[in-house]
DNA sequence: CCTTGACCTTCCAGTAGCTGGAAGCACTAT
DNA sequence: ATAGTGCTTCCAGCTACTGGAAGGTCAAGG
């Protein structure tokens, strides 16, 4: 299978599956005109860095995953425990995207938003400067 | 004022001073020793964009920010407009997590989690894999 | 006067995770 | 033979810093 296939079946861009083998968390064959020959079991294990992406795993998350995925004697805690981390850490970063949420709502419906140039956004950002 | 007094007082590291200077957001005198002397109005610039990086702006937006805060005959609307923007983004990315969250969040319930070596997070992310 | 230590300077490199583009070979169809 | 697509490598750039090395400056103490 060369590259394109497998951008198209697994999804993601030729380009990040290059660079996903240049880190090695794939190693393709190669045939003998230079290309890329991936076995099914690559395309398995892009399809599953794709979706361990999408959860926002970090690439590093990714490859200790993929190294639990491929060991038969893993122990689901460990699994468990490392998206259980990643869990608290969308939540952290959830908790910080809706305080700024919520001080840029206020600060947006406080600001009439005309042509005069008097502005509650820019003066609260400016809060503590003398001018 | 010596670059160490500006970080302490508007809580950004001497570092990132440095590098808004780099990129021209500030751009401070200097003494004869070659330190860079920071004026009220420099330490100014600093906390608004201190604000408006908490505030999840990037460098771009609170350039623009920063131009329409020393333009007096800015519109508000001009800012208005901006804040809205990046208020949709910053809902965006809330909608994202929240979704990444609750897909995590249900396969960390599912896994037993114990010394056992099945585990439905890894099953999930190789779904479509046949292995 | 000299040294010590804190503070300042510049410059270079690295972080995460790709992405874009150039130059050039390989393959397919006409 | 040629055109067009797909593949290759390599280099650079993106965001917003951050760390570290090598070295100049300044104030205090002995």
């Amino acid at each position: 299978m060369n590259i394109g296939e497998v951008s198209q079946r697994t999804g993601l861009p030729a380009k990040t599956i290059r660079y996903y083998e240049d880190i090695d968390l794939v190693t393709p064959q190669r045939a003998e005109n230079g290309y890329r020959a991936f076995r099914e079991s690559d395309l398995h294990k892009l399809t599953f860095l794709g979706r361990a992406r999408a959860l926002g795993f970090t690439i590093e998350d990714c490859r200790t995953l993929l190294a639990l995925y491929e060991d038969s004697e893993r122990e689901s805690a460990q699994v468990k425990a490392l998206a259980q981390e990643h869990l608290h850490a969308i939540d952290d970063k959830i908790a910080q995207l809706q305080s700024m949420r919520a001080t840029l709502a206020h600060l947006v419906h406080a600001c009439h938003g005309d042509d005069r140039p008097d502005c509650p956004i820019l003066g609260d950002l400016a809060k503590g400067a003398l001018r």
